[in-house]
DNA sequence: TGTTAGCACTCGATAGAAGTGAGTGCTAAT
DNA sequence: ATTAGCACTCACTTCTATCGAGTGCTAACA
């Protein structure tokens, strides 16, 4: 099937219609509503030609025709108006974003709040990797005799600090020496660099130095650079409750399914993580990985620092989503976190 | 109306009858599955006077009966058995919790989580309050130029940090002068104590000493021991998709309601804050102060350090609770947690 | 050859009707 | 005080009919 102009019009007009309406579109309303200067009956024969084509489906026979994902596809490729938010819109965003939040984590649950207010969709977002940031500054801080605060500064500004016992003791002299070395021989590294290998050349440096074991070394290499939670993005929800005001979930079971697959932040790491690193990412239904979402469609950005992608921002809605609105929101939103970190450093 | 044995023990039997098959139960029904000794008619008569009472409700004229707040409120207090949990069950959750965490809010989570599946009923807990906890020790790290990482510890083990921007450079020396004297002075103090008063008395102090504007102490105040998140508890919520299978809660519209205000960290401090102090606290029904919650029933625990109540932990279910079952899970989960605090410190 | 009018047909949704069954309240007898 | 009996209620289910938006197909038309 040749794909003309007016068979890109009419699709196209299904879905803007379908999106708002949520119900199935038929020929008749389209030719009523809209003016394509041919009968329903033309239309008719071009959305059979559609549907045959895998644009569209129909619920049931006697129904209208319902975009296929393939047909939202080809719609946020190549139909959709990419239009971005007014002026005005932007304004209101950024006098709201007006934040003095100077904690990642507000920062990020703020954001997520406002994007899923914005959008009227589930938002979801992924904090700076700590894996790929770079190693500013290390401090160990004596809290009680055996217990010492780690804090580590990166430059995504995310902080990382934990408490650790220390198996012997240690001298106030070794700890600030300790700390010295550390500092010396890592920062500047990204964190993913900083590996088993080179913590060890570390520790021999340091054991002819001073009366730390190779033990302590592993215990702080254990517990900040390890492999738990730490080195990933911590994953922020917006809105979950926005999910309940689609009309197409309306069953409790599905609804049951999507928000406990969303308690999981390892499954949402994973959905945001799925794509690359584009600017503006968009999967539509059965492209998703994940079967409790193949219903719904996410459109994700990259937020960055200094220009390097650190984080993903999205929303998650169903495939009939308002696709351009939602994209220039994300979009901006991304961008106006990205702008907050990079000249926040 | 008095309350004889026998209507007690039908009112029990209703309760626990529709708190398993939340169907209405009816006077044949009851005299058939239980036996009573009398007939469906005598409980029937039983059954009117309990309902002339306030006890029950009919949802409609010729349906069974169902229990009222009143009911659930004397069953709760009069009418369950109290069972605590088996010895195995407790084997099972202690090997579970069997916990390393050592840091607080995964300690929360981990715990929230367990008691919702424990339950199978969404759980609420309230990390423990900081302005509760007692000042143990403050440093004052210097992460860049201007910037200066707080970190508080407490007696909780809760550590509050925040990077603040000093407005003024200070010196090396200056800096660990602030923390000495700040330390000194306030090192054994409940943090609710800690007021404008007191630090305006140190911040004089000092004034003689360095040269730190009333300003900064100023800053330090509001950032550490200001109004807002960090005096209070962390919210914590788990198993949120278990209102879901609640067969009461089958509209949507209420779904979203309780969901949208689960959502409000405030609104679940509160609601966990609602009550006394007592072990033990269970808020039915139209008892609780939040509309969209009057159809649900609180379990509340208060756990402690030391003997010392810091924090909250329950579970929110449909009125129709569990509530032995549920008691007895909070309970324990409570007393966990208090060991685990207490003997970490 | 593309377009259109016309028509029979489909099928989900809605509304009404009828039947079912669990439950009640009342009365009179035990 | 208890019980058997009975008339009555009312949500729920099932069925049936109707409606309406939509379709596919055919034949006529430009």
């Amino acid at each position: 099937m040749e794909m003309t102009e007016r068979k890109k019009e009419i699709l196209k007009t299904i879905i803007n219609e379908y999106i708002v309406t949520a119900n199935p579109v038929g020929s008749r309303t389209l030719a009523r509503k809209y003016d394509f200067g041919v009968s329903s009956a033309t239309i008719r024969n071009e959305m059979a030609d559609l549907e045959l084509a895998g644009y569209l489906e129909q619920p049931h026979k006697s129904a209208g025709r319902v975009p296929s994902d393939k047909g939202y596809r080809f719609y946020v490729d190549s139909l959709m108006d990419l239009k971005g938010i007014s002026e005005e819109e932007a304004k209101t965003i950024r006098k709201d974003y007006n934040t003095k939040e100077t904690e990642i984590q507000d920062l990020m649950r703020h954001t997520s709040n406002l994007l899923s207010d914005l959008t009227n969709y589930t938002s979801l977002a992924l904090s700076p990797e700590l894996k790929e940031s770079i190693f500013r500054n290390l401090k160990l801080v004596r809290v009680s005799e055996r217990k010492i605060l780690i804090v580590l500064v990166t430059d995504t500004g995310v902080i990382k600090d934990k408490i650790i016992e220390l198996p012997e003791n240690l001298s106030e002299k070794d700890l600030s020496e300790l700390e010295r070395v550390l500092n010396n021989r890592l920062s500047g590294l990204p964190l993913y660099q900083i590996d088993g290998q080179l913590l060890s050349n570390i520790a021999s440096q340091l054991a002819a130095k001073i009366s730390i074991g190779k033990k302590n070394i592993d215990l702080i290499k254990e517990e900040l650079f390890g492999d738990d939670f730490s080195t990933f993005g911590q994953v922020y929800l917006g809105g979950t409750t926005y999910i309940l005001d689609q009309p197409e979930f309306s069953d409790l079971n599905k609804i049951k399914n999507m928000l406990s697959m969303l308690e999981h932040k390892q499954i949402v790491r994973d959905i945001l993580d799925e794509g690359d690193q584009s600017e503006l990412e968009i999967v539509i239904g059965d492209e998703n990985e994940y079967e409790d979402i193949k219903d719904c469609s996410i459109v994700i950005a990259t937020y960055k620092l200094n220009g390097r992608p650190v984080g993903k921002l999205g929303v998650l809605g169903p495939t009939r989503m308002q696709y351009s609105k939602a994209a220039a929101r994300v979009r901006f939103m991304a961008d106006l976190l990205s702008n907050i970190l990079t000249e926040e450093k």
